[in-house]
Order: structure tokens, then C-alpha cells, then sequence
DNA sequence: CGACTTATTGATGTCCGTCAATACGGGTGG
DNA sequence: CCACCCGTATTGACGGACATCAATAAGTCG
């Protein structure tokens, strides 16, 4: 029994891209583009390619939304900061999905380099000009902004409702459907441990700890601090559901 | 000073409407309908009126989003429930707001009166129809869905960052916002402690306690178990700024 | 190799959850 | 109109999960 198969059984837990598009009928020809990305890279050819070192931000609060990103390799933090310093991360952008879209002059979050990292830049008024005769790019982008917010609805419940063991749980389950595993059902955690605190609302010594627990409990193993092995998938999945 | 200048003050606890429409561009001739509502009175002069008692349910997971609903009058609440049996309360609906527009051919949420309430029903694939032909309607559904992913995520910052007294100054502060004070800074508060217990990841002891606690710190005053008057706005929004 | 960041672990405190008892309030029926 | 009843709200006592503070270990990059 693979992985995504054990993932798609339960739907809640199955992967949710942040802004990836859903899934095209498959009666639709295929002559034309079709998923957002593909839109955009038909439409931009030449769009700027750009590499970023660890910490570097990409657009922050307040930036203007004229541009559209799709992440080439490494890992991006979306992160919302409080007049006090405090920071939360919303979500992580993993390869392969876009990020910065949003229906709002201004942004209200900032995006950053977990790694190093690669981007692509798209533009969003362009991408807005070619709509102007084509509903179907406005369907694209509302779908995807639609995603996001299901996806924003499913981490209240987990910030609300859940213990620190269910919130990584849920987290490991959700990373693990949107990077995949590797052979031994290995996940690799691009970002550091205060970045996973400050995305489910605890600290970075809860963090250890709940990790080192889950551990203890046979239930995953730590071969070294930025992989981890989903070692029993079952009780994860019980944990995480039991919301 | 009034209210409605000292939230204007502070962005981002300035009303963000639940499910509204965003101010249209003055320059905009107003003989065509221009929000979403106005687009769906327009079009749907017809629609179905209805009345609901306390708790009743409107939408459950797993019901088709055929309807799009207005909130004539009442308060509503759109729930999260768990297979445990937990709950949460994503956010409330007030009066005048949509809700029910998701771009998922099922919901993944409930939406319940909170107490008696009074809604209309529209036809969503009217809805859709009409903007076949008709790229503004879809702009406002974008715009719509997009409002509604900046709330979550504020909430998502709230449920990360802040402690009890932080949570319920800024959930009192957004409620404001939305459905107005009455002389002597007062605010109704139609739903019951246990809804918003759920709503802000707390039990309803807490909720209670931190009211209490609010109260003797002549933050605010409580005339009755569902109304508050609003003492100290300067004090409340500290607590909430500060997240 | 050495300085610095990140991760881990322990000791202690505290906020909030849990359990339990009481008060309130509003609706019903006598 | 009053008494009763049931759901909601409030308050207290207590415990536990997680935060805080602090020290050490393990990487990481120059």
C-alpha cells in the first residue's frame, strides 16, 4: 500500500496545494493551456527567472500585487508579522506552486526564502489583460484563490482545536501529500524548527519535544534534524484526524 | 471621536466584511448593479425567502453550493465539526453578508442560525450563467472569496499569536466592526459563550473569566450576558494590536 | 578550527483546560 | 401570576499542557 493511496483514503488530509490548480476535466482538449502555470508560461515566455539566498524576501506587507511567482526549487514562508514582533506563518510554498496571488492592490503578508530558492516572476497585469477577453484565466485564478481559503479553513480548525502531538501530526501528513516521500516513507523538512513553531501556534522547544515524543512512540523516526521517516503512518493519521 | 473614525484609525481591525463586496471606484456609473448583491437581486428578483429558528441548520458538509444565501436578518454561524466530535466556528455571519459562495461543488462547512434568522436564497448556477457572457460578476466572486482569505488568515494570526484577553479584545473589535455600536459604545452579542469559545480556540470557562477579568479592569462593561458596552476602545485595541 | 546559529534537553512557572457546584434566565404549564 | 425546569452562564478548585528560562549539544559557515 503506497503512500498516496493511504493519503487519498481519508480526503480531509489528502493534499491540499496552496495554489495549485484543481484538477481538468479530462474531456477538455489539451491543445490549449489549461492550468494557471501553464497559462502564464504561454502567455510570459520570457519571464524573469531568479535565484534567492536563505532569509531574502521576495515581496513583503504592503508590496504592490503586480506580480505572480511560481517556485522552481526550494522552499518559501509566508509569514504575517504583529506591531509586537510576534510572527506567524500562514503556510509554506513547496516546488512547483505558485504564490503572491491575490486580489488586493497590496500584500498583507511577506514572503521569504526558507533555503536558497528559485523563482519565477509573472506579471500579474498582463495575466489580468489576457483575462479581459478570456473568462476562463479569471475561472483559474478564482479557483486557486478558492483553494487557499479552503486550505486557510482547514489550519483553523488545526489552530483551534488541536494539541501539539495532532497539530505535527497533521502537519507532517500535509507536507508529506504536498512534497511526497521518498523510499522508507521519508519526508524532508526543508525549514527549521522555529519556522514550524511559528506556523501551529507553539514554541520551538514544544516543537522538540513533541517530536522526541513522537519518536519515543515508535510513531516516526529522526535519522537527522531536517528528515524525518513516517514511520507509522496509521497512528499519525489517527492523531491528526482526531482533530 | 466616534467609533467609526477610531477603527478607521487602525487598518487592520477596520470592518472586513465577511463576504461583502469591496467599495466600487466612485468613477463607476451606477445605472447597472454593481455588487454582488445587487447583481443577484437583479437578476434573481424571485428568490426565497425564509425563515429559520434557533439552530437550525441552512448547509451541511457535503451539500452541493447550488444556493448562495444573504443574511436578512439573525446571526448565522459556518462550523467546522471533526470526526471526534470537536467543533469549530470558522466565523460568524451578520446581517447584510453572502454566504455560502464557495467555488467547490460541495461545502465543507455547516451554517446554522444562531438564533431566529431570516435569509435569501439565490440560484448559484444563475449566478454563473449570467457570467458566462458577463466577466464582472466573476470579478466579484473573485473579490468576494478573496475577502474571505484575508478574514481567515487574520483569524489564523489570532489563533496563533495571542493569549485569551488578546483574542476576545480583537474578536470584540471586528464584531464592532461589522454590525456597529449603539449609544454608549454598546455591542450586541447574539451568539452564546460556547460559540465563542469555539470560534477563538477556547472553552467557554475562559471566555467567561477573561470577560470577567476584562470587566474589572473597567475595560469593558457588561449590562447583561449578551450585551457589552465598549469602556475603553483605546485599552481594547492595545490588547488586540498587540497580537 | 572557531564563532555562530539552530536544535535539544531540563527545571520551573503559568495560563488555560477540566471538573464540579451554583446562579441566572427564559419559557412552560399549572 | 407564580413555580418549576432546563439550558446557559458564572465561579471556584485543581491539574496539566505548554511556555519560559537556562544550559548544553550539534550543525554550519567562514
Amino acid at each position: 500500500m503506497t503512500l498516496a493511496v493511504n493519503l487519498a483514503r481519508s480526503e480531509r488530509y489528502a493534499a491540499v496545494p496552496h495554489l495549485r490548480i484543481a484538477p481538468v476535466p479530462p474531456a477538455a482538449p489539451r491543445t490549449q493551456p489549461v492550468t494557471l502555470i501553464e497559462i502564464l508560461r504561454a502567455a510570459q515566455p520570457g519571464a524573469v527567472r531568479q535565484r534567492l539566498t536563505r532569509g531574502q524576501r521576495i515581496f513583503g506587507d504592503g508590496d504592490s500585487t503586480d506580480q505572480v511567482y511560481q517556485l522552481v526549487s526550494g522552499t518559501v514562508r509566508l509569514c504575517r508579522h504583529t506591531p509586537g514582533g510576534r510572527r506567524h506563518i500562514l503556510d509554506f510554498v513547496v516546488v512547483g506552486e505558485l504564490f503572491g496571488l491575490i486580489e488586493h492592490s497590496e500584500h498583507t503578508m511577506t514572503a521569504e526564502a526558507v533555503g536558497d530558492v528559485t523563482i519565477v516572476s509573472y506579471s500579474r497585469s498582463r495575466l489580468d489583460r489576457s483575462s479581459a477577453g478570456d473568462c476562463v484565466v479569471r475561472r483559474r485564478v478564482l479557483s486557486a484563490v478558492s483553494d487557499s481559503l479552503l486550505t486557510a479553513q482547514q489550519q483553523l480548525l488545526i489552530l483551534g482545536c488541536q494539541d501539539a502531538k495532532e497539530k505535527m501530526a497533521s502537519f507532517f501528513l500535509r507536507l508529506a501529500g504536498r512534497i511526497g516521500l521518498t523510499s522508507g516513507n521519508r519526508l524532508a523538512l526543508p525549514m527549521g524548527r522555529q519556522d514550524i513553531a511559528d506556523h501551529l501556534g507553539l514554541t520551538i522547544e514544544t516543537v522538540c519535544r513533541t517530536i522526541r515524543a513522537l519518536q519515543r512512540a515508535q510513531v516516526i523516526d529522526v535519522p537527522n534534524s531536517h528528515e524525518l521517516a513516517l514511520t507509522d503512518m496509521r497512528a499519525l493519521r489517527a492523531l491528526a484526524i482526531e482533530e
